[in-house]
DNA sequence: TCAATAGTGTCTGTGAGACACTATATC
DNA sequence: GATATAGTGTCTCACAGACACTATTGA
């Protein structure tokens, strides 16, 4: 630690928030006003300040850019990027958080009133994002695909109240695959701590009423609900 | 992007070196002979150059420290840390890799001198270190243990040529569970590209002679191979 | 009645855990 | 021979995938 050849940096903290509305996966974009970049699409971020711990950042950037409390969301650290060239302004290296929402209405106007928008997640890759929010995307849609095999991490992206089709949707969608309802079904009920019946019934537009469900409290599958050959 | 009350702030890139040898999984660690927490066990690292990428940093500490190529072992990004107060000297926010490595005969002594060991993870744990790097060791351990579950690192705990035996050694000692000998031959010898047979043997100091075999080139485990109740 | 979604039951193949047995080395 | 480690075969149970069938709603 006595190396003299360090540098003084600024460290950002950017968010990539996942969810699922109209059968395809979404991320939180904004409008980026300033330059570099400006007028492209960039993740909701911004630097850390002087007393703040990254998680505290995190949530303070993702109640300022939806107006959402933090707590109610799953956030979790995902990686950190540190280029030296990645920000044009600046060696600035960023502490990428993944965020996952059930389908809220349409994002809050941050407090910068900046122009936030939901986007779909393959129009958002390739090159598109400022910065390397692109990479940074990726491997967050990357986490969650994994991490839906072996924790509850799907229950994240469902209403507090949703079905067992609801969850399964979610499956599809992030990982976009077809799975059988009548296994999926099974699958669920077996495992302990997965979601927990509450009794309701809601009815769809047409058909038989689906059972609500709420959260539970497990973390972990097990044993997990595995994809047909990941990195086969 | 545009507040003002950002921090300007120094990067640390800290590792936390793992290896099996004697019965046991053990961490490198180095004597800090400077204050703060001078004659404490700290993991080695330093701070971010200014041309330097994350990945750069981390193999050239690694270099460093252990006079090893940073190419030849396993190493890969595990969290980043920033509590305001982790560091007396002042804002230090650190980047912590995960480094995996063979059995080495001894830590090299690093180009900065400074005294390198290898210590048992349980005594490291508990306080132990300096900074909060007994928490980077935490989650480097929790990686390591969960990865062994669906990826083929153990084979990066193993020198080049290893047995079936010294694989499932790397297992056991990592999750602090024993394995059934031949259910642990059959599942490894049934996953396509975990390991290659190379012809050769190598006899034990009592008993029949085992084959010998190099990494394969498969980095996922499919269908992996899950410890008994994880989470539960 | 039909159409649509929810949910149950059954069969089958794969693979993990348990464990008897065989193989090849040193002493 | 005894002992120690390496490796194979077999049985059983759990569970995933495939899919026939029943249940409950609205039109």
């Amino acid at each position: 630690m006595a190396d003299r050849h360090h540098v003084l940096l600024r460290l950002a903290v950017d968010l990539a928030i996942l969810t699922v509305r109209e059968n395809c996966l979404h991320v939180l974009v904004i409008e980026r006003d300033n330059e570099p970049y400006r007028g492209q699409y960039a993740l909701p971020g911004g630097f850390l300040r002087a007393d703040e711990d990254l998680p505290e950042a995190a949530e303070r950037e993702l109640v300022e850019e939806t107006g959402l409390d933090g707590r109610s969301l799953h956030l979790e650290q995902l990686a950190t990027y540190g280029a030296p060239d990645r920000d044009p302004r600046g060696r600035v290296v960023s502490v990428a958080y993944l965020a996952i929402a059930p389908d809220l209405p349409i994002p809050v106007a941050g407090s910068d009133a900046q122009t936030a928008a939901w986007m779909p997640v393959g129009n958002a890759l390739g090159g598109k994002l400022a910065f390397d929010h692109g990479r940074i995307l990726d491997d967050a849609v990357e986490r969650a695909k994994n991490k839906l095999e072996y924790t509850t991490l799907a229950t994240a992206f469902c209403a507090p109240l949703f079905t067992i089709s609801d969850l399964r949707h979610v499956y599809e969608v992030v990982w976009g695959t077809e799975l059988d309802p009548r296994n999926f079904n099974r699958k669920v009920a077996n495992t302990q701590g997965f979601v927990l019946p509450t009794g309701d019934k809601r009815a769809p537009e047409t058909g038989r009423p689906a059972a609500l469900y709420r959260r539970g409290t497990a973390g972990y599958l097990n044993p997990p609900l595995l994809r047909n050959g990941i990195g086969a």
